[in-house]
DNA sequence: ATCCTAGGTTACCAACGGAAACCACCGGAA
DNA sequence: TTCCGGTGGTTTCCGTTGGTAACCTAGGAT
């Protein structure tokens, strides 16, 4: 159960969904590092269990509408927390990380 | 970054740590579905990047201690809210799933 | 007719994770 | 002595996962 919700993408693609709806192409340009494939399948399972909506709209091509579900937004709480937690910290993991390879081989 | 902090077995093992030290059996049962490669990775990782410390203790057969750091415990403020939220939402994203794979296959 | 864009799906392949075997150390039992 | 058990790992093998890139469908513009 924590591993889809433990599941990197699936933490970022919440992050993304806070603010607003996106389409495919603004999450996938906004992510970043994301396949077309995993990012179709994060989005499955995340409307699967709940978390977003899926919403095609018939405009001129097709566009699609993702967005966060009353319990999505929900689930952002603790979501955003962790990350805001991570940017907060990352220069001591960093640091400690740096400290951790460059100690004597033993 | 959030890949490391977003993995599910170092969440897990971050939570399992919070109460206190553990040896790596000890682990091991707790967490249960983690194979014995994965615990050592993870743990190594961990204290990479400073969330956990390793101490050898010289007992007849030799034990080593997990323990969180400093960090670690900051971080297990963000995660275990996440791990509640998990826990106080569990039946709900059972709902929406079953709600799911029920509906018609269009 | 052809191309382009949006949102996917599929084929292929490299990398990751699990199971189980093996290893090193040490003390005690046979 | 030799074997066994219980620590904390490492290695080997193999199945699953995820990335890359090509292809698909449908409508509009050129």
């Amino acid at each position: 159960m924590l591993s889809r919700i433990g599941d990197k993408w699936s933490v970022l693609v919440v992050s993304y969904l806070g603010p607003g709806p996106m389409r495919f192409n603004e999450l996938k340009k906004g992510i970043g590092g994301i396949s077309q494939k995993m990012l179709t399948a994060t989005l499955r399972n995340l409307e699967r269990d709940g978390f977003v909506s899926r919403t095609v709209i018939p405009t001129r091509p097709v566009s699609v509408e993702y967005e966060l579900t009353q319990l999505g937004h929900c689930l952002l709480v603790p979501v955003q927390a962790l990350a805001q937690w991570t940017i907060a910290n990352i220069a001591r993991i960093d640091a400690a990380r740096a400290a951790y390879d460059a100690r004597p081989p033993e």
